[in-house]
RNA sequence: AGGCGCGUAGCUCAGGGGUAGAGCGCUACCUUGACACGGUAGAGGUCGGCGGUUCGAAACCGCCCGUGCCUACCA
């Protein structure tokens, strides 16, 4: 028999690449149009080329592998489309420090050289982060693997762009952005990260041009960036200052004089010293509050783009000028602290903890700078999107992140697009030398629009690596060409992605498919938690808190880690990640594999189960575990509906281990030693092995690989299926996912077993408590209350005496109790450990005092309860009678064991 | 500063108006013909605190305390 070759420990190694070869030479992965039927599509969340698998990559793509497999086995017409992404601004740094090792910068290199660097790198590494995907299990349509600024999407890109600009969505203008000084470039507003820090917060002193003896203090922060400075800002209602308006100051370390002005917005009464210095070129809140006087402030730009002090700021007295040009900002600020120290200007330093902004790549400090930048008009986008999800066309699982992306789509602010690096998609924008004008073209264009002068320049920009990825549900499916794809496939079915994006990414392909494709990207959206680590902590290199998946993918192997990550998908938490974790599925996936073991040991290679799978001879354990599966299959089925991803992964946990393993392979052995051919031994053959498989089926979307491995195992007409055979043996993917045969579900035959259950059990915890060994010999009588349940218990007596190791079982009515005897008492029986010779009787006491205690608890909890006229009056009847029941039941209990304990004084 | 979430067994976490759950760990016993990555039986919790609603609260509501994340124009 094949069984007898299995090893008695799963391995994974053995397995998992072999099967996945097999699915991939079978296509199995692969979609077709052609195909017909529903679609169910998912279009990847792509990685960064620059990417490794992490963990969260894992966690995310094994849930969306257990819905494609799902939706595949269910008949679907499955799409998982994957791809990759560019990752601007990310990718371009890992290239620059590659280059840097040998010393190489990339404007030594010049932009087309170092373009081609990327794409050597992009082709030797960007594969990387696909090929763990494999290790995975993922089952993605690598036939329709795309790249971001592959051709097509390319294509896509600039149709966009276009057609944006045509709408006057998109529009260029000199805006203050944020601007990484180390990567040199501009970022969007939610690329900025904010962290808090301990600064100073300096009080400075500007003396009245009228009256040096009068003079107005602001406070800041960054008291380098005075030099730029175009006015005071004080509160119009401020009785200290408001008579100051209109007023000038000179502004120190300068020639300048600067107006006092009031802003109810700017200045907070409260805060600092009231008054405030307004540098319009390089902050925020000066720059809105510049725009806002009449006449607007005039802009006096003091940083250039490494945030170094410039060397020609206006009116700025040379000496100071010689010192500080050329220093960055940071340095800049003791140097300036320093001079106005020097010259009286002062007054005081106090300690500050406020947020910095840093670039989410490279964590520099970013600068608010004024420059020339191209912007997504976004308020005319977000409003349909805000809609859609209002309508109900889009549902986020869990519901609760739709008011996270309302509030951030209500206040949405016009999407900087444009980035000053050289690796992203460049902008279709072409600049006349003639006339001065912007032609915008979805291909290069040889020709001025407005004056037909071939003197043209490509906007040097790229666009935000997040420009490209908002298109990914539609460019994926070939947009902007009608493909067949694209009609059949789309609006996609979900989105399965991490909190951390739905800004960056969820919400812009909503309002780009809605624009584009006049309809949703995708149905439902569902969030999951972050993994962290074991402290909660953001995993990251820098901190050395990082789980690697594939450490623990060769260490317990594909299956034990998707099935941790699918246990720890309880929604809206974070996710600490131990390892012990794995481990405990690991010893799952071993269980499995041995109780497959078992029933392969027990069914002939060429087994042929019965028709029928309640035939007569079909055993109450049978028919029990027949019930229990179509339960989980239910439980299952609802869970993954719902994306309680958990859920279904403890209900089979539960199902196989406590009820499958524990119980009825145990149950079904005193059939399955009968001899070969008997009527008790094919039913229960039929019956374990229709478990088996079934089971193998709904847990195969988990657990891809062990589930299909032993299915091959399975004789071939146990595979086949019984109902909707689509005739195929071949391989346990391409199966039928299993569905719930409710007439099989059966309460009566629940309990019944229930009562053979708790038999057994009173047994082992009088053996258990007892410290009887294993080994030593004992019998049980069990006195039923009526005759019904003694015929009962009779015919389920083999399973009570193997289960419970007993010598010997003896039931009825009449049963007397032994003189010297362990009692335990269940569900309408009493039973009976005769202990003669073989254990100290104070034990016996202790242990029915222990247990009588306990159920004096019980009683007190019910009774008091009970006596409660409100709780009878107000509680749902059904409640009151279950508990009235219950009590009986404990009452009735506790006297048995008092009458024991009496005896045995 | 606002928003969201979390606080349940030693640890990691489910659950959720009607007697507190799982895995790991722990204790005792067991190499029983599927599995020691195993089996059996146990020990262990006033469900963060205080109020409120209710016949009944760990669950619902308020406030507080801890903790995490997101957003933000705290000069």
């Amino acid at each position: 028999m094949v069984s007898k070759e299995l090893s008695k420990i799963y391995d994974p190694k053995s397995v998992e690449e072999r099967w996945y070869n097999v699915w991939l030479e079978k296509k199995y992965f692969h979609a077709s149009v052609d195909a017909g039927g529903t679609p169910y599509c998912i279009v990847i969340p792509p990685p960064n080329v620059t990417g490794q698998l992490h963990v969260g990559h894992a966690f995310d793509n094994t849930l969306q592998d257990i819905l494609i497999r799902w939706m595949r086995m269910s008949g679907r017409n499955t799409l998982w489309v994957p791809g990759t992404d560019h990752a601007g601004i990310a990718t371009q740094n890992v290239v620059e420090r590659h280059l840097a090792k040998n010393n190489i910068d990339r404007h030594q290199l010049g932009r087309e050289k170092f373009i081609e660097e990327v794409w050597k790198w992009k082709k030797e590494y960007g594969g990387r982060i696909i090929s763990q995907l494999k290790r995975l299990g993922a089952s993605c349509d690598w036939d329709r693997e795309r790249f971001t600024m592959d051709e097509g999407l390319s294509r896509a890109v600039r149709a966009v762009f276009v057609t944006l600009y045509e709408e006057g969505l998109i529009y260029r203008g000199e805006r203050l952005i944020n601007w990484c000084p180390r990567c040199h470039t501009a970022l969007s507003d939610i690329e900025v990260e904010h962290e808090d820090e301990k600064g100073k917060l300096y009080h400075i002193a500007y003396p009245l041009s009228d009256d040096h003896n009068v003079r107005l203090t602001v406070a800041t922060t960054r008291p380098e960036t005075m030099l730029g400075d175009t006015a005071v800002a004080v509160h119009p209602l401020d009785p200290r200052y408001k008579d100051l308006i209109g007023k000038t100051v000179d502004l120190p370390l300068t020639g300048r004089k600067i107006p006092i002005i009031g802003d109810s917005i700017l200045v907070d009464l409260e805060f600092g010293t009231g008054a405030v210095k307004v540098t319009t070129a390089h902050d925020f809140n000066d720059y809105d509050a510049g725009q806002r006087q009449t006449p607007n402030l005039p802009r006096i730009k003091m940083l250039d783009d490494k945030a170094a002090i410039l060397s020609d700021i206006p009116d700025v007295l040379p000496d100071v000028l010689r010192q500080v040009a050329g220093k960055p900002a940071k340095k800049a600020r003791g140097m300036i602290v320093e001079l106005l120290q020097e010259r009286g200007y002062l007054i005081k330093t106090e300690d500050h903890a406020h947020s910095i902004g840093k670039c989410y790549r490279c964590k520099s400090v970013v600068e608010p700078y004024l420059s020339p930048q191209w912007f997504v008009r976004t308020g005319p986008l977000a409003e349909p999107a805000i809609k859609a999800v209002e309508d109900g066309r889009i549902r986020f699982f869990p519901r609760g992140w739709e008011n996270t992306y309302f509030d951030w789509m209500r206040n949405i602010k016009d999407w900087c697009i444009s980035r000053q690096i050289w690796w992203g998609h460049r902008i279709p924008a072409w600049y006349c030398d003639d006339c001065g004008t912007i032609t915008v073209s979805p291909t290069d264009a040889t020709a001025c629009g407005n004056c037909g002068s071939k003197n043209l320049r490509q906007e040097t920009d790229v666009l935000d690596t997040w420009f490209s990825s908002a298109l990914w549900p539609f460019s994926t499916l070939g947009w902007p060409e009608k493909t067949k794809e694209l009609a059949f496939y789309y609006p996609t079915s979900v989105l399965v992605t991490g909190l951390d994006i739905i800004f960056f990414w969820v919400a812009r392909m909503i309002m780009m498919g809605l624009h584009f494709m006049n309809d949703v990207p995708f149905r439902h959206v569902y969030i999951h938690a972050l993994i962290r680590d074991a402290e909660g902590q953001k995993m990251s290199k820098s901190k050395g808190n990082v789980i690697d998946p594939l450490f623990m993918i060769d260490q317990y192997g594909t299956d034990a880690v998707r099935f941790t990550l699918t246990a720890f998908a309880a929604q809206g938490r974070d996710i600490k990640m131990s390892t012990e974790r794995i481990e405990g599925y690991r010893n799952f996936a071993n269980k499995i594999w041995n109780a497959s073991r078992f029933a392969m040991m027990n069914l002939e290679p060429d087994f042929a189960p019965n028709a029928e799978l309640m035939s007569k001879d079909a055993s109450l354990a049978d028919r029990w575990i027949l019930s229990r599966l179509n339960s989980v299959i239910k439980e299952v089925q609802s869970a993954l509906a719902d994306y309680r991803f958990n859920d279904a992964a403890s209900a089979l946990y539960q199902f196989i281990w406590h009820e499958y393993c524990d119980w009825y392979l145990e149950f079904s052995k005193p059939a399955l030693n009968q001899e070969e051919g008997s009527a008790p031994r094919k039913a229960t053959q039929t019956v374990l092995s229709h478990v088996l498989e079934t089971t193998l089926r709904l847990l195969h979307p988990i657990m891809p690989f062990i589930t299909e491995e032993i299915w091959q195992y399975l004789p071939e007409r146990v595979r086949r299926q019984r109902r909707g055979d689509r005739g195929r043996t071949e391989s346990i993917m391409v199966s039928p996912y299993p569905a719930a045969n409710e007439t099989m579900i059966n309460p009566g035959i629940e309990q019944d077993m229930q009562m053979v259950m708790d038999t057994i059990l009173a047994i082992r915890n009088i053996r258990g408590e007892m410290n009887i060994a294993p080994s030593v010999q004992i019998a049980a009588i069990v006195k039923v209350g009526n005759k019904e349940l003694g015929e009962h218990l009779e015919k389920s007596a083999e399973y009570v005496k193997t289960l419970a190791r007993l010598q010997e079982l003896r039931i009825g009515v009449a049963e007397a109790k032994p003189k010297t005897t362990a009692t335990g008492v269940i569900k309408g029986a009493e039973v009976y450990v005769p202990l003669e010779g073989i254990i100290d009787l104070t034990q016996e006491r202790d242990r029915l005092m222990k247990e009588i205690a306990k159920i004096s608890e019980d009683i007190d909890i019910f009774s008091r309860k009970l006596s409660n006229k409100d709780f009878v009056d107000k509680a749902p009847k059904a409640v009151v009678e279950k508990d009235t029941a219950k009590l009986e039941e404990f009452r009735v209990k506790r006297e048995k064991l008092e009458q024991s304990l009496k005896m045995l004084r």
